[in-house]
This record gives C-alpha cells, structure tokens and sequence, in this order.
DNA sequence: TAATTCTGTGTTTGCGTACACATTTATATG
DNA sequence: CATATAAATGTGTACGCAAACACAGAATTA
C-alpha cells in the first residue's frame, strides 16, 4: 500500500521547507517566484490530498455562521429550521463551529434589512439566509460577494444570487404534484380554488410558481376543471371567516390548494361545518396542520422540509469552510407528500 | 472560556507519564497498582473528554466493515444499497474505512449462510447485513455477539438479534399507507388485492407484517371493502401471466397492492391491456417499476429508499467505531410516496 | 552466574496548520 | 562602503491523541 504524500514530502521534492510549502498551499504569499514554481510543479506532478483529520486538528479555529432567519415565534413554520440548525450546531460544534442568529419580522422587508446589515457587521465566517424579500437581498449579495462572505440560501431561490448552494425545493413542481394528488380519484368535474393567505404575493415570486404548477399540470393533462385564485388577507382579521365561507359555498367547489403553510385556517372551518366533500391540500408539518390532517380535513401536506433545509445549509457551510469541498451550486429536497398515515414516521425519523 | 482538559495535564496532575495515563485510559495493562490507583483518582476529579479529531489522528487504524447483502445482479432492487454503500464509502474513506462484499442468492437460505460465514471469517471490524433469512440468520447474530463484531441491520428487522442498530422501514405502517392511499376518492365499494409475488411467505414475516397493516386499516375505518390475498410465482414462469390475468377479471376490483418491488409485473399487463379503472401500488424506485408510474398504470409507490439504508448502515458503524457515538437501536425511516409528478425530485435528490 | 524474558515507565513520532522567531538575501539610503 | 530596511525563506513548536519504541530494573530460566 502506499503511503499517502505529506507537506513533508512536498516539501523535500522541491527542496523547499514545510513552511513554504503551506504557505503556496495556503496563498499566503511571502514566497518568491522560484520557490512558488518549484512547489507548484510538484504538485502538479503529484496528487496531494491533504490529512483532513490533521488539518482540522491543526487549524485550532473556530467558524462563525451567521443565520438570517425569520422570528419563529412569530411563525410556527419558522420553529423547524431553528431546530435544524441546532441540531447540525450539535453535529459541527466539534469542528469548531458556532452560529449566531438575526432574527427578522417575515412581513417586514425593512427589519431583513436590519438583520441583514447587523450580520454582515458582525464579520461571520459564512452566512446562511431565508433571502424572503427579493429586492432587499440583491444589494446584500452583492455586499456579501465583495466581502467574500459564502453564503448559503434556504427556503426561497434569488436567481441572481451567486450563493455557495441554495437548498430549496421545485416550487413548480410542487404545484404540479399537488394538483395530481388533486385529481386522483375525482370522478366528475368541477372546481378548485387555489388560495394564498397572507402573503405579498407581488415580492414573492415563488408563491406563483407554485400557483402555476398547478394550473400547469392541469391544462396538460387536459382536466376537466376550472381552477379560480383568491388571495385572502391576514388570518388575525375579523372578515377572514366571511372570506373562507364565502369560498366554500363556491357550487361544484372539489378541492382547496392553499400555497402557503396556512392550511390549518380552512381545516378549521370544514371541520366546524363538517363539510367533507373538498379535498384540502397544503403545505408543512406545523402542529396547527397536524391537526386536521389527523382528523381527516386536509388530506395531503407536501412537507417541504425545513428542518433539513437549514440543517444541510448549515452542513454546505461547513463542509466549504472546513474541507474546502466542491459543493453543487443547487440542492432540492424532494417533495414529499404526507399523509395521515404517513405522518408518524416524518415525526419520528431524525436528520442524519 | 476554560481549557478543555488534556492527557497530558491528567498525567501531570497524577504524577506519572502520558504514557502510563493512556495505558489506563484503554485498559491496556502494565501499569503498577500503585500508578493505576494515582490516575483513577485523577480521572474521578475531573470529567476527561477525549478530543475525538486528535484520538482519529493519533490511532491511524483502518477500519473494515464486511457487507452480507444480496447480489445486485439478480434484482434490480439490490442496486440501491450499492449506491448507498460506494457513497458512504467515499464519505469515509478519509477516516479508514473500507468495506468488502459478500453477496448472496436471495431466493438461497445456503448461499446467504455461506455469505455470513465468508464475512466472519475475513474478521471485520463491523458488518452490515440484510437479513432475508430469518431461521439462518439467529445463530449468525449469536457468533457476532460472541466474538464482539458490531453489525448494523438493514432492510428486514430481526427482532432477537441485538444489532447496534436497524435501519429500516415500520412496515405494519407501511401497509396502512398503501390502504389510505388505495381509498383515497373510492366512491364505490368494491375490491382490492394484495399480492405477494415471488417470496417464501413462511420464511418473510416482514411481508405478512404490511398485509396487516393493509388490512388493519380497512377495518378499523369500517372501509366497504373487500380484500383478497394472493400468491404468485416467479414472473419468469409461464403460468404468471394467466395468473395475472385471472387476477385482473376479478369482478369489483378496484385496486391491487403488491408488497414487494414487483408491481411492474402487474403494471405491464395493465398497458398491454389498457386497464385504467385499477389502481396499482407498490414499493420501490427501480427502473421497471418507474416506467409505468410515469406512464400512469402505478398510481403510488412507497419508496423503502434502500440507498439511504445502506448508506445510514454504514454511517451507523464508522459513528461507532470511530467515534464511539451511542447509537439508536433502531431507525426507522420516513414512509416516502412518489407518484409521477413528484418522482423527479426523488430521484434527483441525492443522500446528504 | 549469565542470559533471557517480563514489567513498568517515559519518550518519540505522526499528522497539517499557524504562528513566533531566526536567518539569509536583495534593495535602498546615508 | 557601511548600515538600515524589507522581503524571502527556513526552523521550531503547540495543538491532542494513540501507538510504537526505548530502556531500566526485576524476575525467571539455563
């Protein structure tokens, strides 16, 4: 077996020193021409793969990641990436890793921006962020590309962004998974109602790309329904029951999408009215849905997995900084579909 | 922030050399009673935790780990634990891990036992088996136990072994899944079959375990359902078509659910024949089965993700060996449902 | 009594990084 | 030409552990 090529062994072939040979390794500078020639003519001839374990042993430091995240006690949703991220925290700790959080108000773009400034001053080893605002992100990326802070995203996709890697899912294929689950089994025709509660929908680009994914799917597949849109306003406001009633006396009404994770709101009103003839579908496995999809009123939750979402972007963070690995520009979970029976075994199995 | 404690100050406190401490640490004898007696005091004192990077470091030990899995030549499902395997092998190869195959015949109890024995004989550091066969595998466990080889199970839980850990599925909901799925929108009454195909029933009490479930399910929603358990052969013998034939012309039936990977074989004859009005479910990503859930003659099919099986076995073995993680006895996975819109993601997402 | 084995103990090495520090070489200023 | 200054480069070491190695002295055998 041979035996694997140290610093030492480098460093004798272009009859330099070790330090020489870490500082080219390094791009630390302070090498002159010849010497910078001959180590890197070694190393091309030869494949170093540096001892991981030894680098990390020798490099006594420590990695701050800076998170932009939503409050989650302003959302439940936002409950389940902290936990992700405490729970790769507890797995990188060892490495020397700790995380500092920036809290945002989700439906207040200026608090991002406030979040966003306090990280990039608090000079982080890396950044990982829930980019929910579309405008405010652009100018931070190019701030944190100047800076060359990496930065991972999670949650929503910015296009433009340059990040080390975005975890997320297809929003569009999200839609259109939804819309088949829509259709299995529906014998007549008739009407589905895609709902987005809350949200803002002109900043938020990939609240659309789910609505066209299911209309999408439908049009190909030449379906017999229609589908009709409607938006409804905060859940907090008194006219918010009218709005759910109003939408669910909609003759030949089959099914409800709701884009968001606010499923639970119209899970609440078909239970009190015992209707059970439209099929609910949504988003996420908050306690609020958990409910209802228990008890029978929502039928599928496609979970778009939040918890691993900020558990592998942590994870992406690290690996960069620690083991300077290639990471791929875009990871999506798959979409997963959740059902009442189903449920359990989501709850219960853990991120590895 | 207080210094984490070394070997070196435990020696310096106990008065002896490093050497000594480290003979005490690991049980390694030639230590006098009187130098013993001196750092156990010490170790009582203080909460020693090793620093797990400088221990990798230090014991530059190579580990093997033996595989007891069926030959991924004979089916196809056996592909994806070899999947998993390379990429858990990639994964930590920088720690010293290797692993070696020893395959064996799935429908062979004696080539499985030839297998177990091949791999215990080459004296691995740990093993990683499927163990199909249950009376073969008992007195396998008992010699693992006996001479201290830690092994992982995958796939099929044997509940008398006392393995680090099993890796797999809740198959009781498993078939619960399939039923849910199966009435999902069934407006009539009717029937629904459950196919075993190719399989020693008597010796797999893992399929018997989602039948139940299936049927479970049905009873206790008071489902208006009928269901029907069927054996077939090998699909290579000539009767099984007309078996699937006759299944197919059973009056009322509404769904079939095959509880292995083999619903492809009902799923053709499906097309072949053009039968829309039978819901098939199955189990598993391979390519035959993907062909007709794309083409929509499989509606659902339960993902067992035996890559991540595989992978998560070794990943259960290296966190032991290397780091002496406590491990948990038993993992069991998410129930996964693809259908054809959602199946992309799957597959396109890779193990983290 | 000499030769050998065993036992207890301390020392050294290996691994890559990141410093402090020493030494050499090149360039500039007086 | 001497001295100051800077740049280039080498040396040495801590980090933290395991394990090989060295070595003394005691116990055993020939």
């Amino acid at each position: 077996m041979n035996k694997s090529i140290r610093i030492k062994d480098i460093a004798l072939r272009a009859q330099v020193s070790v330090g020489t040979v870490d500082r080219v390794l390094h791009n630390r500078g302070r090498v002159s021409e010849d010497a910078l020639k001959k180590v890197l003519a070694v190393l091309e001839e030869i494949d170093y793969k540096p001892n991981l374990i030894a680098r990390t042993l020798g490099s006594n430091k420590s990695y701050r990641i800076a998170l932009v995240v939503p409050d989650p006690t302003q959302d439940p949703y936002w409950e389940a990436p902290a936990e992700g991220i405490s729970q790769a925290e507890t797995e990188w700790s060892r490495y020397g890793f700790r995380t500092e959080q920036f809290l945002f108000d989700q439906y207040d773009n200026r608090s991002f921006e406030h979040a966003a400034e306090a990280a990039l001053h608090s000079n982080p080893d890396g950044i990982l962020i829930a980019p929910l605002f579309y405008r405010q992100s652009l100018p931070f990326f190019k701030q944190l590309e100047q800076q060359k802070i990496p930065f991972a995203l999670f949650n929503t996709n910015i296009h433009e962004a340059k990040p080390l890697s975005f975890i997320g899912q297809d929003l569009n294929k999200s839609g259109r998974t939804a819309a088949e689950l829509m259709c299995l089994g529906q014998q007549e025709s008739g009407t589905f109602a895609i709902v987005h509660i809350h949200e803002d929908i002109q900043n938020s680009i990939h609240i659309l790309e789910k609505e066209k994914g299911f209309i999408d799917y439908l049009k190909e597949r030449n379906k017999d329904f229609k589908t009709i849109t409607i938006s409804l306003s905060n859940p907090n406001e008194n006219s918010f029951y009218n709005q759910i009633a109003s939408l669910c006396s909609t003759p030949g009404l089959k099914g409800i999408f709701v884009s968001t994770s606010k499923a639970f709101t119209i899970g609440s009103y078909l239970k009190e009215t015992r209707q059970n003839n439209i099929r609910l579908i949504g988003y996420d496995l908050i306690p609020e849905n958990l409910e209802y999809l228990k008890s029978g009123e929502i039928t599928f939750l496609i979970n778009q997995n939040p918890k691993r979402q900020a558990f592998l972007g942590i994870r992406c963070l690290a690996n960069h900084l620690l083991f300077k690995r290639e990471i791929q520009s875009i990871d999506l979970l798959p979409l997963e579909i959740i059902t009442a029976e189903n449920l359990q075994s989501y709850l219960d199995s853990e991120i590895h």
